[in-house]
DNA sequence: ACTGTCCCTGTAATCGATTACATCTACGAA
DNA sequence: TTCGTAGATGTAATCGATTACAGGGACAGT
């Protein structure tokens, strides 16, 4: 391999020089820049990026921890920091963690190993105080996820008031009997939208029954299961909330298979709004996430973090919105006249 | 940061002798092992990637250079590689060119600058000749694509003979006039679709409508524009062949749409099957690539590679299947009596 | 003529882990 | 007793780029 000493020699200039040249900073005359682009390029350099990075002690790489990157939703993330990251010369390091909480961990290792500058953690699984503990000194931001008073930075939307409103939504429609698909509940964003959904029950005097909140893991089969689950009770809700697209739509696979026809018979509402969501029949009301966006600001936090800018903001909600589309109407009874 | 010379120090040892320890190669007597790992427990060392990476002059990385990641095809065969990747203590580093030559050509510069040990490129839009030349000397695997006779290892299943088939298949139930839902023209895999396609039509005496091949770019909003296009032509086919299953899922969507009825009106055949090609109604023929293994495999290849190891075979070509479900049927005209 | 400042370039230390080589001990075989 | 070897440890060079520091020339201001 070609190194900047072979390139100095060439020229005959230091390898400071040649350093200087590359870097463009400091003082280079016109002339020695030239006769060293022009070694450069005879000998076919190409500057050893493993040296000056450990020199410069930064990677210049970020580590996305996601748990799962076939999840339309975190793939969208990822674009998202993908892109920004490119433009501002970082490169993106990925961690899947198959919702392991212990490879959850072992990748964080990797930034305290200088592997990575820093990381961006999404749904974390391990507790508000160990992230709190590890993102002491190491950039760090929680993307998707919102912990009330945690010194970590984190970008999302607010899930308890977007599942509130989506399930205020659905009672405004009629419906008195609403189950809920729930994503794992040991995820902090599930339990959010959990809470949004309980507290708008109660908030308009319905009673919550346990039995209608039914855990899935994301999945379209895992929705297909909950929701079969839900129409083997005796009595059936008149409305679905699943904690996300993916689930929405096995809930409707599910329902289609028993012959119950959406909205019609049953309402469906689901999360995050992926552009499946959009492709089903019906097509699915949801909540809108702005997923690229929550990638693109997470990692323009991080990497200003990671520059030592100042942030203006560290615990950032960005806006949802819920998007009403075929999938749910008024329950039939009310149609035909009920209450 | 406390370095492995703290270490060294406060285990009354030398550096060597830590590194020993910690890379478990060489001689070490169990009293000063437990001395050093004792100073290491005490003063919370961890030791520097960077610099290790740097005197090693690997940097344990592979990089998965792949058109886009929100394509849930590419999601899975990424899943794959990473799974693979951190058994065998490799990271992977994420490239997502969105479809830009541009970018790929940029990231391919990171395996020169020892940023990566190798490339898993997947459909590649650069040259055959163009990645010789990069392969030469680079550790590189190419993924999902076959390229006739090239020295760079690849895994891939057989993308004319499984267009074919299914093409076959479409004939077989009786259908004459096939449309083609093609992702772009000048991806590689894409072209072998489209060969398949021509071939088994042109075996049994078919005319190739040129009109009826429609460009999209794998998304199922494309493949719902494509489809469109289709429709609005004088004579209909009666059966849409589309490269990818996202975009199958846009036609059905266009197609109902238009009030017309899959498979009665028109059959629908996919390719990739993707988990959402069982949620959509009805659901969907396909083509069944092993996403997985083909990510599994090719990073087996390319770290076999990385590790000097041999290769059994260059040019891997992973079986395909047919599976036939409920978006393709014989057209109406043969249930009616047609010839 | 002297001083200060801006350009330009080179020398050599430095980042932290790895490793080739040297050294020393202990022990068994001859 | 001598020699050979396995075991244990240390010394110091090394990977390649960056950068603090020094030095020298040119030129303007006084």
């Amino acid at each position: 391999m070609v190194k900047m000493s072979d390139v100095a020699k060439r020229a005959n200039v230091s390898t400071a020089t040649v350093s200087r040249v590359l870097s463009k900073e400091g003082y280079v005359s016109e002339e020695t820049r030239n006769k060293v682009l022009e070694a450069i390029d005879i000998l076919g350099y190409t500057p050893n990026r493993l040296a000056s990075n450990f020199r410069k002690s930064s990677s210049h790489t970020v580590l996305a921890i996601i748990p799962d990157i076939t999840n339309p939703f975190f793939s969208e993330v990822v674009k998202g920091l993908e892109k920004v990251a490119a433009e501002r010369g970082y490169h993106v390091l990925l961690g899947d963690t198959g919702n392991s909480l212990h490879v959850e961990r072992d990748l964080m290792e990797l930034v305290r190993e200088q592997v990575a500058d820093g990381v961006i953690l999404a749904t974390a699984r391990v507790t508000n105080e160990e992230i709190e503990k590890l993102g002491r000194g190491l950039p760090i931001v929680v993307a998707c996820e919102y912990f009330d008073g945690i010194s970590i930075p984190t970008v999302s939307i607010d899930n308890v008031v977007a599942a509130r409103e989506a399930t205020q939504y659905l009672i405004d429609c009629g419906h008195r009997r609403i189950a809920f698909i729930s994503g794992r509940f040991n995820i902090v964003l599930n339990r959010d939208r959990i809470r949004g959904y309980r507290q708008a029950l109660e908030y308009n005097g319905l009673h919550v029954h346990e039995g209608l909140i039914q855990e899935g893991d994301w999945t379209m089969e895992s929705g297909m299961n909950a929701m079969s689950r839900i129409l083997a009770m005796d009595q059936l809700p008149t409305a679905v909330f699943a904690a996300s697209d993916e689930m929405a739509v096995g809930a409707l696979k599910s329902l289609k298979a028993k012959g119950l026809r959406v909205p019609d018979d049953m309402s469906v509402m689901g999360f995050d709004d992926i552009s499946l969501s959009e492709m089903v029949e019906p097509e699915l009301s949801t909540v809108q996430q702005p997923k690229r966006e929550l990638g693109e600001l997470a990692i323009r936090m991080l990497l200003n973090i990671i520059e030592g800018k100042k942030l203006e903001r560290t615990q950032v909600i960005l806006s949802h919105r819920l998007v009403i589309r075929g999938s749910t109407a008024p329950p039939r009874s009310a149609h035909e006249g009920g209450r």
